[in-house]
DNA sequence: CAATGATGTAATGTATACATTGTTAAAACG
DNA sequence: CGTTTTAACAATGTATACATTACATCATTG
């Protein structure tokens, strides 16, 4: 487990804690123990307690009755439910960006992002296309975020989507770990098409409509591979928190 | 500035920053510096800057680059937005009760909670009937965020409201401060209604946009007011961070 | 036997000394 | 004169000793 990123304590523990949390080490429900967790760090309680505190923050802990802080769980319906609040919140940020009118700058580059998206399909046997998609995917979330220029609705998105498992990375890595020219994307492609066209025509209730099912695309996928059973899902992001 | 509340420092920290945050005793952008607060408070910094944490969390700071913390502060565009995502999941949350249904006893009290609502009106000549509207409107909105049973729903909700302006209190305290019986209040009332009855007959969209109205009627509200000018506008909740 | 209270332990809460860093302003250098 | 370096200071970062509280366990009592 890396130890990695930043030069002081509080940073490397918020990232070994977070990297922990992410793959099971620590089960959802778990209490973290302060001192236990400086031992085995090697560091003080204090930047072990400034961790636990960012780390609520991201919403992965949550503090207890009585001080300290628990590994956040979740069920399988809030899994269902998060996204569905991701859609609502990406929907409510394509709208304003239709509605208000989204800035000719990002627009070019959302418009970008797309094209890139396209040539993770050709046929000319990339082997780092899924990953390519993969990065692509969320930088044209984070850009549609930012389209109507909110800071408070970019925020919350942000906010959002720091759940592993309601990213929109988890679509990705989710459903289809093998075929790039999966279906499933290619679907998921036309919907970003459509969004930016709804966007750029003004057009917010469809904006809005499309950005919305564009999540409930993702949770369906993720869906089957929750059905396919643990075996399949082991990749999936975050999937270690989630408790039946 | 009252001490209140809690039995040790750290509770006592974040109530007092809290309240001198909202009534603009540090102004947004002001950075607090832990050793400044903690001979005030007469406490270390320790309990200091774990409050700090905690109003990070609630949205009313914001770690500084290079350490730190610092008020968040916020446009007027930011208060429409946050009102506006306000609206937005609570039309989710009223959408999912009733798509989903909600349980029997839920809606049995939001409906005693409209009931209620209404003896305000009535010539009664009740002194504390404003105070009362205020208290059960805010119990309204809590119980329609629970109504359809997902945590993460009533979860980000209460995060979105817990941004004093962006509650659904400042409208009551916003707009009209003299007249229990104003029409605005009036008309608020009437969406309640409305709002509940969309959910019985489980009609989701009409619920959604219902929802959505009603906290588009609070930015309206909100919006002449701050039109009248700050004198008018001073006791409104969190009126202290709003810079133009 | 149930309920309640005492008691010990293990955790978090707090204070404080010290370390490190980041910022500012002065001084040296080109 | 502008730029860059450096040194001092003031802030946060960290460790640690000590205080307090919460919880579990067991004893006592009705």
């Amino acid at each position: 487990m890396a130890e990695a990123k930043g030069s002081n304590h509080t940073r490397r523990a918020t990232y070994d804690l977070r990297q922990k949390i992410i793959h099971g080490e620590y089960p959802g429900g778990t209490r973290l123990l302060e001192v236990a967790l400086a031992e085995q760090m090697g560091i003080s309680r204090t930047p072990v307690r400034e961790a636990m505190s960012r780390l609520a923050e991201e919403g992965l802990l949550e503090r207890a009755r009585g001080g300290g802080f628990v590994v956040r769980s979740f069920s399988y319906s809030d899994v269902v439910d998060a996204i569905e609040i991701r859609g609502v919140l990406e929907g409510t940020a394509a709208r304003l960006a239709a509605e208000r009118g989204a800035p000719e700058g990002k627009l070019r580059q959302i418009k970008a992002v797309v094209a890139q998206i396209d040539t993770c399909f050709e046929p000319s046997g990339q082997l780092r296309a899924f990953d390519a998609y993969s990065e692509l995917n969320s930088e044209f979330h984070d850009l549609m975020a930012a389209l109507c220029g909110s800071a408070i609705v970019q925020r919350e998105l942000e906010r959002v989507k720091s759940l592993p498992f309601a990213s929109p990375a988890a679509f990705v890595l989710g459903g289809h770990r093998d075929d790039p020219s999966d279906r499933s994307l290619l679907m998921a492609q036309a919907q970003h098409r459509a969004i930016v066209s709804a966007i750029e025509n003004r057009e917010g209730a469809r904006a809005e409509a499309l950005a919305r099912e564009h999540a409930r695309f993702a949770r369906g996928s993720l869906e089957a591979t929750f059905i396919k059973g643990a075996t399949e899902a082991e990749g999936l992001p975050g999937m270690a928190l989630i408790v039946r």
